[in-house]
DNA sequence: GCGGCCCGATCAATCGATCGATAGACCAGA
DNA sequence: TCTGGTCTATCGATCGATTGATCGGGCCGC
């Protein structure tokens, strides 16, 4: 077993971790294979042992991160049907995943166009997979009428863009918890889609 | 005077606006030299006729974007009180220039970490200033009731995340066009704060 | 023939990626 | 218990290509 390295970090987890770090940070193009090998104490030859290129490497990072997201949502709408509830869940689960992992989501949102086209048509299949989710509920709502808008389609993309926001300033040691961050934003989304507050607790 | 060039066009400006466009679509480090210089029917030895250094370029690109955004808020905010309007008119400015702009945007939005440090404390300035804007407007409102919130920090985040996003998926050929969009905007950020619904037209 | 534009050629540095080699863990057969 | 072989993890050295930037000189309208 591979359990050598300072911290007994596996080298195959060092380096995914400090990919996204590094892509976060400084961007894929910004990121060179040396900053990438030092940040995961690794010689940049080693690195390829763990990862076939770079791009693949970002690529992984990118569809394993959708991926688990798109799982996420889809166990927790399992059997719902209230488009309420379905958009409360939908904001929450988005809300707190992008607040426990701010790099991750900076990632899979701001390097999409640095993946190959092969690689992309996958990234973005997950991706719209995804969003779907959000807006079969904002048109079930809408048709039930439980939801009001003039502008669906462009509702539901300020909607997600509000949601997606919260990575790029979202600093675990803010003033806001990640469960009152994602309750809040719970909050917000009922506004923009003209749905009743939720009950206070 | 240099009007020389395919179509008329100065070459300075040929320059400015290819590297909008390539900076928005590729990225800064995405970009190279030589990418540049074609764009802009030039060799890349001239392209430094034009600008001092390809960071430099990009930091001109920003500031004179926030500079020209900041300014027009000013002159629409001036001798204006009412917290609701103020807010009105910050998002249909906003959402404008992004749905006119989005590559320029794309720019200032993303951009930011490829600058040098000194570069960045300019741009940076700025964009503070900007939002400071957007605070006092939504302070304002809180102060005086016309607005709801718990959150103030959050839901002026939130305000804003979901104005910037117009730039990334927005294209003039769309079945909406600007300006119906900002108006749209200036309804959904009422509802967000909590504020009255715009009288319809 | 002077000055603003412009370019081909080229610089050192860095890029992503590959090479051959080494050290150690593990296992099979004697 | 020793031995030979295989596998994984790691490295220094180096590959060709590309990077951002520079230099010296040519062209052209004045």
């Amino acid at each position: 077993m591979a359990v050598t390295g300072p911290g007994g970090t596996p080298a195959r987890e060092r380096v995914h971790r400090a990919a996204v770090r590094l892509f976060a940070t400084k961007g894929f193009h910004g990121t060179g294979i040396r900053d990438l090998a030092k940040a995961a104490n690794l010689s940049s030859a080693s690195l390829y042992h763990y990862m076939p290129t770079k791009e693949r490497l970002l690529a992984d990072i990118m569809r394993s991160s959708l991926q688990s997201l798109l799982d996420a949502a889809l166990a927790e709408l399992d059997g719902l049907d209230d488009p309420v509830e379905r958009l409360d869940r939908l904001v929450v689960l988005h809300v707190t995943r992008h607040a426990r992992e701010p790099m991750r989501t900076r990632v899979v949102d701001n390097e999409v166009d640095a993946l190959t086209p092969a690689s992309r048509r996958d990234v973005v299949g997950i991706r719209d997979a995804y969003e779907k989710l959000w807006s079969d509920a904002l048109d079930d709502g809408l048709r039930s009428g439980v939801f009001t808008t003039t502008r669906p389609a462009t509702t539901r993309l300020a909607l997600l863009d509000m949601c997606n926001g919260v990575a790029r300033w979202f600093s675990p040691g803010g003033e806001l918890g990640r469960n009152d961050l994602a309750e809040h934003y719970a909050d917000l989304a009922r506004r923009l889609v003209g749905a009743p507050p939720r009950p206070p607790r």
